[in-house]
DNA sequence: ATAATACTCTACTGATTACATAGACTATTT
DNA sequence: AAATAGTCTATGTAATCAGTAGAGTATTAT
């Protein structure tokens, strides 16, 4: 399961693509339409400027906006920003590695079969994008 | 991730799968083979059992063997029993479905990518079995 | 019968993570 | 200079994870 912080994240950048060129967000006004607790918003905002995902302006007419197209993030690297791996175990993780201590990789049924799963998991939500999480309708 | 729990879980019930028809099998065993700590495994072993994964026998010359052909166990079942729901939200999980209280599921686009992964993980957990978690080469 | 074997059940503990909240601080705009 | 709005640090509570301890119950072999 994501994490709430996770489905947070996702949902603020979901609405920050639907505002895609129209300027500054406020964090306030994206807690408010999201049903997110603010303080909590503002720290997963934060995050997800230093791994250049946002760009922000302070002062007044500021907020948080887009630093890309959103179709050019993938949900992927937001949950792997926000959440870690995503893969079901360490040691089949592409991004989060971890050897197994306990058993053989070379032969463990469980780590061949939990590849195969992380693969499919993959295939969709390295497709998938930001402008995917828009709630419109026509998108 | 998995738990711990589930994969020490999915790891018994791979040995299990491999000795298929040869009688008991001593929870002691188990655990020195899959480097699980003992009492540990003893509650996932029981809870196993008390949903007819497996079945036990008391007394010298007991211990636990699969109740079923390990074909006929599929890993995604495990993983609810032990671990819970395999979806990414609680809005999309079809075995342990929870509203989200606070977006219009007709429309989130967050839940339909989710549902989308779902779908994508489960075609694979839903097929593989437990006779596919052996460690043996010829399986 | 009884001793040894082996699963069953309850309870508890320590560490980590999840989910926030509070408040001071800094930068920008009008 | 005042208002706006993001930045940063610290703190706190609750739940879950991972594992341990020990008494209890059922079965088998002798």
């Amino acid at each position: 399961m994501l994490s709430k912080k996770t489905q947070y994240g996702l949902k603020a950048l979901g609405y920050l693509a639907e505002q895609y060129g129209k300027g500054p967000v406020l964090i306030a006004d994206i807690a408010e339409r999201k049903c997110i607790p603010l303080k909590f918003l503002e720290s997963i905002l934060l995050l997800l400027k230093q791994h250049q995902i946002l760009e922000s302006k302070k002062g007044k007419g500021g907020g948080y906006y887009l630093l890309a197209s959103p179709k050019k993030t993938t949900i992927a690297r937001v949950i792997r920003i926000i959440g870690g791996p995503i893969a079901l175990l360490p040691c089949v993780s592409l991004n989060f590695y971890e050897k197994c201590g306990d058993c053989d990789e070379e032969h463990c049924g469980l780590r061949k079969t939990m590849a195969i799963v992380r693969d499919a998991t993959l295939k969709v939500l390295e497709k998938k994008t930001l402008s995917d999480l828009s709630d419109l309708v026509i998108a």
